[in-house]
DNA sequence: GCGACAG
DNA sequence: ATCTTGTCGC
């Protein structure tokens, strides 16, 4: 990864879009081999109609997923949001974040699509090329793709397809609310994906390192937590 | 041309 | 993404 490639300012659609078919090349989706000890979430805030971009990474033990620590920072895009490009947007900052951390994470929960992308490279593909750590998406919303709905019960789950090509599961976390799409980023079979979201499961529709990424980087927004890399101690009372 | 469209 | 109050019941 070099300084050119994350420096997104006026660059064209049609740039973007070479840029990212580029990145997909070097993708690997091989069986993850090494054990799980912790894994991250990653998710950006921003106040409406603002380009400041407050960005985060929350580190969790991946056993008890309890907070282990977190990097914040704040920066500028230099890119308008725009549906299968979020990467051009958000990922500088996320990078920025990744680097700021002194302990890094085994796995990172991106907040958006993995390869469940029209060229499969969401931002979760998109981070984990530029980054040398297994990724894998978590989004709300489907971006790409068809799915049959899974069942209503906790744990359920479906394929989401393009075609014949399975590109992700949508999986249900919590009874009768709706699903969340899990695609694979880099570095992690689209199985390995689907195994790492289900265990992350906990009391609410967000998986907890999708979901304490998006607390932090809220309470990092409003003032209630400053920028830089922290490491909790058992004895920091959160709240 | 029409519908879909992560955050 | 963010802004918002109440309402419904698997």
């Amino acid at each position: 990864m070099n300084n050119k490639q994350l420096d997104y300012t006026n660059i064209t659609i049609s740039e973007a879009t070479a840029m990212q078919k580029e990145l997909q090349n070097s993708l690997v989706h091989s069986p993850l081999e090494q054990e799980i000890k912790t894994i991250a979430g990653a998710d950006i805030s921003l106040n409406r109609f603002s380009d400041i971009i407050y960005a985060g990474i929350v580190t969790l033990d991946f056993n008890t997923l309890k907070p282990l620590a977190y990097s914040l920072v704040k920066s500028k895009t230099s890119f308008p949001y725009v549906p299968g490009f979020l990467a051009f947007r958000e990922v500088p900052a996320l990078v920025e974040a990744f680097l700021q951390m002194t302990v890094k994470p085994d796995v990172i929960m991106v907040d958006g699509h993995g390869i469940a992308h029209p060229r499969r490279l969401g931002i979760a593909a998109h981070l984990g090329a530029l980054i040398n750590i297994p990724t894998l998406g978590c989004a709300k919303k489907k971006l790409y793709g068809n799915f049959e709905e899974p069942s209503a019960v906790k744990y359920s789950f479906s394929p989401l397809k393009h075609k014949e090509e399975l590109l992700g599961y949508v999986l249900r976390t919590k009874n009768y609310v709706k699903p969340v799409y899990i695609s694979p980023g880099n570095h992690l079979s689209i199985e390995d994906s689907l195994h790492i979201a289900m265990h992350c499961i906990g009391t609410y529709r967000l998986p907890e390192p999708t979901r304490k990424a998006h607390e932090f980087v809220n309470l990092f927004r409003t003032g209630q937590l400053k920028e830089g890399f922290f490491q909790l101690t058992t004895n920091d009372t959160l709240f």
